[in-house]
DNA sequence: GAATGATATTCAATATACAGAATGACAAAG
DNA sequence: CTTTGTCATTCTGTATATTGAATATCATTC
């Protein structure tokens, strides 16, 4: 007999977390601060433990620790707790850290003004995921709002086919990556391989509309070190208004600036 | 006889942290978060522990469990810890859920664009400190780069003009504060409070060189709820440009987007 | 190549963080 | 007004996270 579960739990993976680590109530803190952090509202003690599958007790001394740290809020008349602005001041200091999104920023912006698109600098982790680490918007017209900090799958959209086009994965490893995918529109996975060789040859990603309708999305990859992309310089926009403003120019100034940031970050492209 | 201390340290700050707390690898590990934030480069297990009077083997496993929640980078090489990216992505959680944040970044984005100026939306936090929580760079020009997450002295620069001004604050504990500030060109107290003032009868704080040295920076009080100003937001520009920009037009459209925040947030003024 | 000093890491005893039950606090339903 | 249910919080014994010493690893110097 086991017990009822009631809602969906984020339990097993923490339990592995908590298990064997000499640090548990870390663990357990950093899985607070995720569940929290994906919520719209500010969230009660028992959620949050049920969710997690922890005691409530020992909930509440997580929580109260986080509040004490400012990492996390808390609303004495309604018992809620939420993220703080501590949160916003650790990320303060990776971004002053990391050396790509510090060079990027600049490029980014211009790039943003001259071509009235979305900026973005991704951080590649492997085939799993990236990470946008610098944004600039245009601030004219529509926004394609991301946030730093925002996370996706690593074949998705134009940057996915810059990291199946030179991270050297095989076919094998590629095909069960992509049929993981939610596309607008997909591609069929011929179709998409034939887009990745494309990339190879011009050293550019494209989707055009794939992974968002009516949207153009276009990539190209920053290398740290040989072997490798380890970032990349993302242009969103919509596909009526990039053809307007200049799509084989936006394509050329976005080539150019992730070969210089390559240059500026010590690496090599190949 | 007490043990020779042979570097400074915030191992005291620390300690009263752990100490009563039930939780107190969540105290270290936050503290190991902002000590790695704050450093220009990673730093080995010992460095860490010395400066925070952590025993190595307790700093190892916190370190440990902060790698495995990926809020912390390790290079087995060189053995030195950094912040690792997933501190964005919390600090993305923040930013979504954050009501001012998100309705501020289209209006400064806007300012900043249409003036040259870098905007920052600010939270203030009684009358200790502000953090910039929306960052618009104009991406023309000279850049006064600043940072999500920044932390400031709540009445530094213009936006300390507004806090005094609004925060209902008595002269003395205004005076204990502005003593402890840091300018480039430091206002007598006199002057200074002569300008909170003129603050308070025109809604806008304005700091002409004080703080930095040939830039001027305006910042108007936004409200959630009566009382105190819960936010501000702050134009930044070299002194010289924003007169040719035209400081008078900056100066309405500034207040203009505050009280349109203030309605949009539910406040009021006052 | 041995010795020194600085690291990082493991290990075993024990102070204490944690789980579970019990108690308060409060709101909604009867 | 009482009951019922949910939620937050306190309390207590015990499994375990923490500690400090011991060990391992690696440069650096002699």
């Amino acid at each position: 007999m086991t017990k009822p579960n009631p809602s969906p739990e984020l339990a097993p993976q923490l339990n592995r977390a908590v298990k064997d680590s000499k640090a548990p109530a870390i663990s357990r803190a950093a899985a607070v601060l995720r569940l929290l952090g994906k919520s719209e509202s500010p969230l009660g003690l028992n959620l949050v433990a049920r969710e997690l599958g922890l005691n409530p007790s020992t909930c509440l001394y997580v929580l109260r620790a986080l509040v004490a740290e400012e990492l996390v809020s808390f609303d004495p008349d309604t018992k809620r707790y939420a993220l703080a602005s501590g949160v916003l001041t650790l990320a303060r200091g990776w971004l002053q850290q990391d050396e790509f999104s510090s060079l990027a920023q600049g490029p980014l912006e211009r790039l943003s003004r001259d071509f009235g698109v979305t900026m973005l600098g991704v951080e590649i982790f492997g085939i799993d995921h990236i990470i946008a680490v610098a944004v600039a918007q245009s601030g004219a017209g529509f926004q394609l709002a991301t946030q730093v900090g925002s996370r996706f799958p690593a074949l998705i959209s134009a940057t996915g086919r810059c990291i199946a086009a030179f991270g050297g994965y095989g076919e094998a490893q590629l095909k069960a990556r992509f049929d993981t995918l939610r596309w607008d529109d997909p591609p069929s996975f011929a179709d998409w391989l034939s887009q990745v060789e494309r990339t190879r040859e011009t050293g550019l990603g494209v989707d055009e509309g794939n992974y968002i309708d009516g949207v153009t999305v276009l990539a190209a990859p920053v290398w740290r070190v040989r072997g490798r992309p380890s970032h990349a310089l993302v242009a969103i926009g919509l596909s009526a208004a990039l053809k307007r403003a200049g799509l084989p120019e936006l394509q050329d100034a976005l080539k150019a600036a992730a070969r210089e940031l390559t240059v500026k970050l010590g690496g090599e492209a190949g």
